[in-house]
DNA sequence: AAGAAGATTCGCT
DNA sequence: GCGAATCTTCTTA
């Protein structure tokens, strides 16, 4: 993310899938306004608010017209550490952005950001990994009522900037 | 018009 | 580990 002061950026190094038909999903129900970014083409910013405090951002991953979208639930934090540490209060590097509320606090993600097109060359974009990633581990999802059983989130494996189950997929 | 649930976080014990 | 905080959106009456 650009912004004023500088670059924010961080691996993402942990996920959910909430795809197509999954009843834990924002899409599950008719589309409306306020989830109407999951229904853009792949890659669109879906930014909600929830639990009266955090930001929580999706990238849209179906589309156009088809509502699924991959959850980011933390970063491993690569630049902008001093702006993210500001803006979370805290200088614990591994509380910067663990966490989907976090990691949006941290990267000043808020309703601004919600229908952005993430490959536009905007102040919000994904970009192309630095680092490989290890290997990647599967577990249920968190926090969720609905399709628990699911093993659609992802996540680096023994990644300190991860927390919450660790399993690896069979 | 009112109520409940929600892809969480933080502070306290 | 537990529970409050906090507010938007959808559902139901």
């Amino acid at each position: 993310l650009h912004c004023r002061r500088g670059r924010l950026s961080g691996r993402i190094v942990e996920t959910e899938a909430y795809p197509v038909g999954d009843a834990a999903g924002h899409a599950f129900r008719d589309e409306t306004p306020s989830i109407r970014s999951l229904f853009l083409a792949r890659g669109y910013a879906y930014v909600y608010f929830t639990y009266g405090s955090c930001f929580m951002m999706n990238v849209s991953s179906e589309g156009p017209g088809v509502g699924a979208g991959v959850l980011l639930r933390a970063l491993e934090p690569l630049e902008g550490i001093r702006l993210m540490e500001r803006r979370r209060g805290t200088n614990r590097l591994l509380d910067l952005a663990r966490g989907p509320g976090r990691l949006a606090q941290a990267m000043d993600i808020d309703k601004r950001y919600d229908g952005a097109d993430l490959c536009a060359g905007g102040k919000l974009w994904l970009g192309s990994g630095v680092r490989r990633a290890g290997q990647i581990g599967a577990s249920i999802r968190i926090g969720i009522t609905r399709d628990v059983h699911l093993l659609h989130r992802f996540y680096e494996y023994g990644s300190p900037f991860v927390s919450g189950p660790k399993r690896l997929r069979e």
